[in-house]
DNA sequence: ATAATTTAGATGTATGTACATGTATTAGTA
DNA sequence: TACTAATACATGTACATACATCTAAATTAT
């Protein structure tokens, strides 16, 4: 769908401002499809990303901050999305013994296997759902790292 | 930024799939930058969204509905927005006389007049923070909307 | 015309974001 | 060593999203 169907609006500034309008649409598009995946298995896609980065490292574990600063959005609150995968047994937490302020995380035996499952879907969802070849992708990724130059 | 510095992550398991993600982190990257131009008057995104949605009808009302298909994500529960806009008295509900069930949102003064100088920085930041020219641009535009070809 | 269905929007709940503040612990300094 | 500053994380609040449910009004079917 074109984004002018999608937002119903067809006056744009200029070309640089459609693109910003069609990444967060897009973008919203994207989370909304995946989240859709991953219901079933009761996971948000929050809770999946923070599985997926425990995975990164398992069966080390990981502190609250290294977790954050892997986060695509960088202003979550990771210990409320831990919270939530506590309770449900996907992740233990312990105090670090090597510095005592810091809380570490770990997948459990079942944060394991639920996250085997869901990436397997989640890779699916990319592999189907994106209709781009790999030289395109390769294309918007170089768009967006310029758009992103001013980055703070 | 390059992705891979954002995240702390280098492996993808493919070109899709990487921009998949460089699409979200974009995408948070953006909407950061615009709550925080917006932040000094005390709006937030999807407020500025939805006075934005109602210019363009302005002076005429909109019914929550119009209003709800014309946002760039689809999910939002427009009259909990409203409710933040009335109370600043940037907008005015009334029931419709067409038919009982619309509640029209009109814009006051207020709202258009906020409008107006919020749109202003919001313009500026999209022509400062987006470093793409108008050719790429539009590259990034086709390249998202063939992205999104299996969009239900 | 009355009953059943659909629609519009308000509202409740769980989750998440954005940001401020509180508390314990560690690091740095006089 | 004692005092101060910084750090890690938990937690409170306002706003937003995602989705379910409720109410009133309009539409459709019988």
């Amino acid at each position: 769908m074109k984004l002018e169907q999608a937002i119903q609006s067809t006056k744009f500034k200029n070309e640089t401002h459609k693109a910003g309008l069609n990444i967060l649409y897009t973008a919203w598009w994207l989370k909304t499809s995946f989240s859709q995946a991953l219901k079933e298995y009761g996971l948000t896609h929050e809770q999946y990303n923070v599985l997926r980065i425990l995975k990164g490292k398992n069966p080390e574990q990981m502190c609250v901050r290294d977790i954050a600063c892997r986060m695509i959005e960088k202003s979550s609150n990771v210990p409320r999305i831990v919270d939530r995968l506590e309770i449900k047994k996907l992740v233990k937490r312990s105090v670090s013994s090597f510095d005592k302020r810091e809380t570490m995380i770990q997948l459990t035996a079942a944060g394991l296997l639920l996250l085997e499952v869901t990436t397997k879907k989640a890779d699916e969802l990319f592999d189907n759902q994106l209709c781009v070849t790999d030289e395109e992708a390769k294309q918007l990724n170089e768009l967006l790292e310029k758009l992103r130059q001013k980055e703070a």
